[in-house]
DNA sequence: CGAATTCTAAGATGGACATTCTAAAACAGT
DNA sequence: ACTGTTTTAGAATGTCCATCTTAGAATTCG
């Protein structure tokens, strides 16, 4: 065959993810992707076709690896809130935001951007995870909690990228599940 | 003195906005700026020294005509909740979000960025403007009902910068501020 | 070994960009 | 009307960037 790939792709995702977070898409040049990924930008291109290639391969990364475990995952009203809670802790406290909720802003509505499909699949997996797993816990109970959760999570996002402190509003979110799980239907025997 | 300037600031400042808004400070180029504002390159180096000039510039025009008027100004839930429902009306349904919000999550925590004050401006205007409210109008009953505000306030412009539909999230914030209402000391006469 | 493939390194290319420069035109105060 | 100053438009400058190319060394399989 050839010479076989001698870098561990998980290490090299993890540098352009970590990067593309930082700087985002466009902010991030590819010699900053050859420091991060410890490639040079001739591999780069030739693994992953081109810098657009590179950072969708970074959001399957992403979605694999804090995502979907957490929110996508997530059954019960605890598992969510772990999930949120997540958020107030390391590896999620660098500063640097959400890949997918940065995209969105630095992209916007366009559907030309490098990663729009991603980006949207994102969005989806929040959206549609808030909304089984309330139905199914609270039922007809849950109002518009799903909704009123998912802005929560993309708030805290925000402000996670703000570089401000995010402890404050940990109270707040905590006491928004308190306050769901105190509509759970009681399993009381009679 | 000399020449007298011929364009009308607000008009340039608007464009400015926009520009910014829909492509942000990185991705909003002068040619960009000439088209938007109406103004050549030079005539903008002059006016405000350069792009962060106008940058901020727009900034401020931002803060004079959308969030001091609404968030900034407001006394009430109510007033509080308009600001809130304003965000689902023209002309904040555009599809461009909010500068500070797009400024945040382009820069990050950098103190370096080229409004790093006035980023940080926007933010503690929504979060004392809520404080205040709140404070005022539920005292201790409102819980950390502010922060959960401004979160959801976060939110809510990273779902208008999406370009996806924002109507479905409307009825989870009035649900919200009906919860809020429920809480106001009743003045009932015995 | 030999053919195929991947890697590193370096440089070349072409485009986009922010900013500065140039010079003419428009005005204010006298 | 004259003088000095500012605004304006457009061209020029130099930098940075993504991408491609080239050449060669390393590595695998037949």
């Amino acid at each position: 065959m050839g010479r076989t790939r001698t870098f561990d792709e998980a290490a090299v995702l993890d540098g352009a993810m970590m990067t593309f977070r930082e700087h985002g898409f466009a902010g991030a040049s590819v010699r900053d992707l050859e420091r991060a990924t410890g490639l040079s930008a001739g591999s780069l291109y030739n693994a992953f076709g081109d810098k657009e290639g590179l950072y969708r391969a970074a959001f399957g990364h992403y979605f694999r690896l804090v995502i979907e475990p957490r929110l996508g995952a997530a059954v019960t009203l605890d598992e969510v809130e772990a999930a949120y809670l997540g958020l107030f802790e390391p590896p999620m406290t660098d500063g640097f935001g959400c890949l997918v909720i940065n995209g969105v802003i630095e992209f916007g509505g366009q559907g030309s951007a490098p990663a729009a499909d991603l980006i949207a699949r994102g969005l989806d997996i929040v959206d549609q995870s808030l909304e089984r797993v309330l139905a199914h816990e609270l039922g007809p109970a849950a109002g518009h909690a799903a909704r009123r959760l998912a802005l929560i999570y993309q708030g805290l996002l925000v402000v996670s990228r703000s570089g401000r402190p995010i402890a404050p509003y940990r109270p707040a979110v905590i006491e928004e599940f308190d306050r769901l799980r105190a509509l759970r239907p009681t399993t009381t025997k009679p």
